[in-house]
DNA sequence: ACCTGAACACCGTTCAAGT
DNA sequence: ACCTGAACACCGTTCAAGT
């Protein structure tokens, strides 16, 4: 760790709670009830400064953007510590993303928010930067990939194949977090529970791309269970705790 | 035809350019250079009266959005009039979608500003007429589904899993395209051409779901040749015009 | 040189005045 | 009763004055 000067650690603390604020605000009145105003009042900050900060108020929803993205990575990185079996690291890879989408409704709340045209008026160095923390996702995922080619588990070769499938995972999950958070599970299909809908089509493709065990060849309810266990034991307490049922996804 | 009066007839047409309008500032200048006096500008109408039509900013944004949908829903829909097998069937729907990107990146774009926070503040009903256009390209796709399980194709019995395989379809589908959108497949993986990988990611599916005739027993580029011919066959004219390539896919 | 909040520009929305 | 555009309220952003 650098060595911070009082003033330095002032500035960031003054950011830290412009941040917490804005969060504060945006999930209290909606992303049109979050005005620049409120947030330099509510976090006792001169407008002129915070500009200093966040160049515009899409700065700043990127900015808490990518702290909720940062809180997935950390969890999916938790997860991709998992030993055991490529699959099966991959099904903890998933239950972390479900499990942050289960504890976490706020967060996925401003990631919504972060979307759409609201990128457009945003500085390059801020998209760069929320970019940069998906992308990591993503290396995660892709890592998985290529170590179930190098144990011998998934028959693909192609490095291009492999990418693919990458993309089509991710788009898989990324849109059907859009259309959960649209209401078009509960309008246009009737899923009773979207998010393990998903963990059964990814089985599939898992499937179809020969990656094994395969669904049927593999007791994945235990996979599961002992990912809980092991990994996220704090989580699925917490998940008792606020009174959800944990059983679901496999 | 309802018999409509000159006064209605005005009113429509007065409606139309404000949507014509509203559509070329949006393209030209983005979503934060779309204002309301601009558009009442242009269309040389009264801000009082514009806002007795689209009640706000959102609800114009969303009125363009029905319209893009709109044109996608066409094109799918001639698909869907391609007579062959349940899974060629799809294939045809498939390239709809494909060609309606490729010839209306300016719809896609359209969509695109119709997305996140700014539905939060639309009205109700110019959001559920917008979600009454994406549900029923959903139920084109759900009834090829069902078609497939009825002509034996499919070997799917539980009307959950097939709703199940729905969701999943659709959600690669709109994942595919919000990270097209986003330049996620640019940059986090190196695809040379994501519509096409989309394609790949999704006959792997159908493969794992036993729909036949499988992806290798198959001539499938002849398949999506017959469709260009029969179904598109201006589409591709015109995709040639504009000297882009109209391989790919398949 | 840095900070600041009052002032500014602009934009979505309304409603009083007009027809 | 309907139409309208001037006026309003508000919000993002800046910069001149202050320290």
């Amino acid at each position: 760790m650098i060595q911070l000067s009082a003033k330095q650690i002032e500035i960031q603390q003054r950011e830290a709670t412009i941040l917490t604020e804005a969060r504060r605000i945006l999930l209290e009145r909606g992303y049109f009830g979050l005005t620049m105003d409120r947030v330099a009042q509510a976090s006792d900050c001169p407008k002129g400064t915070m500009y200093q900060r966040f160049g515009c108020k899409e700065d700043l929803v990127l900015a808490l953007a990518a702290e909720s993205l940062e809180r997935r990575l950390a969890m999916v990185a938790r997860s991709a510590a998992y030993a055991g079996m490529s699959r099966e690291r991959v099904v903890a890879l998933g239950e972390a993303a479900a499990l942050f989408a289960r504890l976490q409704p706020e967060d996925l709340r401003i990631l919504h928010a972060a979307t759409g045209p609201v990128r457009e008026n945003a500085s390059p160095t801020r998209l760069d930067a929320l970019v940069r923390v998906e992308r990591a996702v993503v290396e995660i995922l892709k890592g998985i990939l290529e170590d179930a080619v190098r144990e011998g588990d998934l028959p693909i070769r192609d490095t291009a194949v492999l990418n693919e499938m990458a993309f089509g995972i991710w788009a898989l999950v990324d849109g059907s977090y859009t259309l959960i958070e649209s209401g078009a599970t509960r309008n246009a299909l009737a899923l009773s529970d979207p998010i393990s809908s998903m963990f059964q089509v990814f089985n599939v493709l898992a499937d179809g791309y020969g990656w094994r065990p395969l669904y049927a060849d593999h007791d994945w309810e235990e996979v599961l269970a002992n990912v809980r266990r092991t990994v996220f034991p704090e989580e699925i307490q917490r998940l008792r705790t606020m009174g959800m049922p944990d059983t679901q996804n496999a």
